[in-house]
DNA sequence: CCAAAAGTGTTGCCTTTACACCCATGT
DNA sequence: ACATGGGTGTAAAGGCAACACTTTTGG
């Protein structure tokens, strides 16, 4: 049960944090999403400098680490019980010795917060359209950026991010994907451009389906998608039970 | 450079540690050895409670979490230049709570080794001839364990321990194994067991053989192996170069 | 000379890959 | 009607698993 957890309000994290964070340890989610046949991922920026970082923030002293992923999760996107992985922590001596996205902590005297730093990476694959992007009171704006268009972002975040698609890639394989980053339901093609994105790789459309398929995770509804150009696809949703059973089991994908 | 790093001994760590160390911030190490055909884990038993656990150690406040994981292996085993891999970082918020493994801790009022830790799991494989086993002024002793027949650890250890395991079974797929765990030339079928052991599985040997092969990563010296009863296998030693290649681009072996 | 272990090759299956044809729809 | 995208099938290739025979050595 959460005890010691207020809510610190701008100066107040600066002067205050160390009592109820665990100093010299914090966290760094890459929220990935999918819109317009590509991959996005969710950045901050921070006023004051309006420099741009991945979302992050700190562990509370009798909080577990996956719990306060999920808490920054849900504090930037508004969603519960997202898929949610830890791939690697950065703990470089001089992390924290670039440059903040606060202007504050740069000129402020010596706080908790300029102290070294390792930071815990987690990635995130959230459905993109019931993401409502919430910037908290230390950042100007909280947005999507295309994969590859990613800007100049703070310390070592363009890294971490690197490593992060290298962990999803990676995952991919053994792991199915696309149940919180499409819609409820999608269509083979669809669910292509993901696969296609995620690994940046044109993947041939029968035998995708064919693999896809033998996956046995996938349901075909009746009807087909409408008001599109040409043939009309099919429409396909997970199986919600298989698709866990495929998340805890592994499948073989080889891609 | 290290500046700050002086050697702790006796009640100075439960004392002083915190001026040096992280603090909340530990860091464990799985360390595999291979051994008359069983993979092996090297222990260690603390004094007064002679409870077991895996190595491990704190972070000095200016060093990078690799080097500490690096410094932690050289001390256990005198090995410079492991293979070393972090996998995972163990963060429940109740982790410490347990039992320790030094009575001291237990018994002395509240230090900065009685708060909340959050640990860093790494494994590396070692060649277990090259290592002598050492343990410190807080160990009774230090030595391996069959993978088979690990005792009752403190903490989450023997979970970190399983979770470590899992990981080098995953790492094999992508990656050679072998450089570190197996004396300079080695017969093919000792290779195999080796393989056999980790995945913990029979393997074909015909299969098997082809497989490592065509991975073009070994080279078959002029003699055999002498002094074995029965027709005499090859001896092998991995090509260094090739090696070390298939270490960064990765292999698909798929077992 | 026999048992046990090691070297080598072959076959068939199954997965993956490449590719062709037909269908539906909006322009 | 036609261009475009979607659904389905098939044949070739390649990888992998199952398996048999020969060679060598100690006892």
């Amino acid at each position: 049960m959460p005890k010691n957890r207020p809510n610190l309000k701008d100066g107040q994290l600066l002067r205050k944090g160390h009592l109820y964070f665990m100093p010299h340890l914090s966290l760094d989610c890459v929220i990935f999403g999918f819109h317009d046949n590509q991959l996005k991922v969710l950045l901050l920026q921070w006023k004051d400098t309006l420099r741009w970082s991945l979302p992050g923030g700190f562990i509370y002293k009798d909080e577990h680490i996956d719990d306060a992923a999920n808490r920054i999760l849900l504090s930037r996107t508004g969603l519960h019980d997202i898929f949610l992985r830890q791939f690697h922590a950065f703990g470089e001596a001089g992390r924290v010795e670039g440059q903040h996205g606060l202007k504050e902590i740069s000129t402020s005297k010596k706080t908790w917060l300029h102290e070294r730093f390792v930071t815990i990476g987690y990635w995130a694959i959230v459905e993109f359209h019931n993401v409502m992007p919430a910037p908290d009171e230390f950042s100007e704006q909280c947005k999507w950026w295309d994969i590859h268009r990613i800007p100049k972002l703070i310390l070592d975040h363009n890294m971490i991010l690197e490593r992060a698609l290298a962990s999803l890639r990676r995952n991919l394989n053994d792991y199915p994907i696309g149940k919180n980053l499409l819609p409820k339901t999608f269509t083979m093609p669809e669910l292509q451009r993901l696969y296609e994105t995620v690994l940046d790789k044109k993947l041939d459309r029968r035998n995708f389906q064919k693999k896809i398929l033998s996956l046995d995770i996938l349901q075909r509804m009746k009807q087909r998608k409408t008001g599109v150009a040409h043939k009309a696809p099919f429409l396909y949703k997970f199986d919600e039970k298989k698709y866990q059973r495929a998340l805890k089991q592994g499948i073989k994908f080889g891609i």
